[in-house]
DNA sequence: CGCATAACTTACCATTTGGGGAGTACCTTA
DNA sequence: TAAGGTACTCCCCAAATGGTAAGTTATGCG
């Protein structure tokens, strides 16, 4: 278990390295989503846009670009017509998600209570 | 532990849902950085600047206001002259980096693997 | 014949993000 | 009297983000 200061000191977070990049790809807002979506399985490209509510088109499909670019996402072309595409996490991608998952989770119980601070606006909170 | 799939059915995933909120602010690329500084202890407003590279002023303090406001970092203003302020985690900021630290470090360990598979774009990868 | 279907890509345009730099407040020190 | 240090806020503008909608490809079906 390597701790954040040390790491630090490796360069690992200069502006633009690598660990900038995967964050950027991994955390971003839909990555998430969609990386969440898939570690409950594979799924057909028409069920990710229906599952993760409110993206694009264009965003899913340049989300999922970069994530099989990464090799966190698996891309399946199934040669049928219509085309049928499959994408699941990879074996770097189930990794990912189960260090992912408990802080997901952590903070999807927690949301409203987090939220509920700011809209509350209270001065002498807490 | 409850699974992603669960929490989804209770709608904690929906579009302008708490859960996305705070989702934005403690993923975003900034509050990240930020916030892995601050796990490490407690910093003033000009450490943060320094530590976080790369970050403008008007960034540092737009995501410290939101994370004081997230009643996930706690600021300390000292009344001396020039003004001293101190920010750290509170229980919950730490608790939840609890959970993020080893998401973190797992990415900064492989994060040159990850997109050197990206700029190599060996098909057969992993 | 021509429409439907699935998984995209492309072009255009509005919104959001974010950098730069000046401004502010306050007391201390030269 | 003037400069300086600290932690900000505010305004303007350029650049990136991301949504909408139309186009694409290939074939089965009415």
């Amino acid at each position: 278990m390597v701790s954040y200061a040390e790491l630090r000191e490796t360069g690992a977070f200069a502006p633009a390295c690598s660990t900038r990049v995967v964050l950027d790809h991994v955390m971003s807002r839909w990555g998430v989503l969609v990386l969440c979506t898939l570690s409950d399985g594979t799924h057909r490209w028409g069920e990710l846009r229906r599952e993760v509510e409110g993206i694009s088109e264009k965003m899913l499909a340049s989300t999922l670009r970069q994530l099989v670019a990464d090799g966190i996402v698996h891309r399946e072309s199934l040669p049928t017509v219509p085309p049928h595409v499959e994408y699941c996490l990879t074996e770097r991608g189930r990794d990912l998600m189960d260090r992912m998952l408990p802080l997901i989770e952590w903070i999807a119980v927690r949301a409203d209570d987090i939220v509920g601070v700011a809209s509350r606006a209270t001065p002498n909170a807490r």
